[in-house]
DNA sequence: CGAACAATTGAATCCTTTCAAAGGGAGTGG
DNA sequence: CCACTCCCTTTGAAAGGATTCAATTGTTCG
């Protein structure tokens, strides 16, 4: 895995755009990235926010998405060749394994049917991979959000204030909150447990 | 790419179930297989179809979802090891990639916003891929495509119905039609022409 | 022919969106 | 330091769309 050059991004910058050619996959090393798609009738669709260690930008020709930062970031930048010459270097099956996880997670959330379980499902999400240290931080705003399940800023607005009301969780201004009550918000998610079936590593 | 055995499987039957340990990946000869994720709550999430040549099956651990025949199916099925032994096989990363431009395609379709986008980009993607001979064929049922666009079947049928009146297409049956405004569908659709980034090989 | 299953369609309900307005925080300039 | 602006968020009310409940039709298979 050569070519490795470090990259800093200031909150809002581009990485690419959709249509670029794909020369290069990324690796996060803090911050948080976004990638979006836009649609022929103008509309936005965010389809996955990268944290540490995620990768995104593996696409084989040309980028399928535009990616930006949603907060500063670092990010590590591999040249795209290798996963064209594939088999030969080492590592480049991680990394489709890891952006097919990524895929996967954004199915995963569509799979949920109204918007109260969409949002559980994503803020569920978003806790487990927070360091939990201090509350769970959503630095993306809630049109990234809404972009993101599907559905108006209001919706995902009222949803989250609801869960609140209910006291499944406690917000700390917009973009800060707790986990009061996970068993309830998993079944709000309409999700039992532990069925995050991925892409389970085996190695 | 060793280990590659031809299973032949009537309609309706398993492939394999989510949570089985995933031992091999599998893809398709002849036929159409569907993938799908129960949730919790007990509703099934169709995940995608696989047509000639798609792949499926290809998980890290344990299978995501459960693979079922939606007609008499014939399928290689190869030992899932070459994709944990990773880069040393060669063709593991083309796999890989097929698997992720299904993923993607499941997604795109989630990123339209209402019923009738949703089904009228369904019907686009699965006249692409058919063979275009006579007409459109639709051998999963209106229950799949509903859980598969996240809707029910009655809105899947009506607004099949609703395109079929306006003149976009032609039903010959429930399970047949052709397309006859392709540019009013993609207008449905909110897709301008072909904005199918999906994972465009460049090898 | 009857049974079972799939598809279509109607009507009422519920949920999400749309339209509209107000509150809150960050940053700039007077 | 305060006023002002801008942007994000929250919330209300009305409108629109999908679901739910219910019934009918059509097809396949025994």
């Amino acid at each position: 895995m050569p070519e490795c050059h470090v990259i800093s991004l200031q909150k809002g910058m581009v990485v690419y755009n959709q249509g670029d050619p794909a020369r290069h996959w990324y690796e996060v090393v803090s911050g948080i990235v976004r990638t979006c798609r836009f649609h022929g009738d103008g509309h936005r669709q965010l389809t996955g926010f990268y944290y540490s260690d995620d990768v995104f930008g593996v696409d084989g020709d040309a980028y399928s998405e535009t990616a930006e930062a949603v907060t500063p970031v670092l990010l590590r930048r591999y040249s795209a060749k290798c996963l064209d010459e594939a088999d030969s270097v080492a590592g480049t099956s991680k990394v489709l394994q890891k952006a097919l996880a990524s895929a996967r997670q954004c199915i995963f959330l569509f799979g949920h049917r109204t918007a109260h379980a969409r949002v559980a499902a994503f803020l569920i999400a978003i806790a487990e991979r927070a360091d939990a240290g201090d509350g769970v931080q959503l630095p993306m705003t809630r049109s990234d959000i809404a972009d993101h399940l599907n559905l108006t800023l209001h919706t995902v607005s009222r949803t989250i204030s609801d869960f609140a009301r209910r006291g499944l969780i406690a917000l700390d201004g917009p973009q800060s909150l707790w986990v009061l009550d996970l068993d309830g918000l998993r079944a709000a998610a309409g999700d039992t447990g532990d069925d995050t079936f991925l892409f389970r590593e085996s190695a």
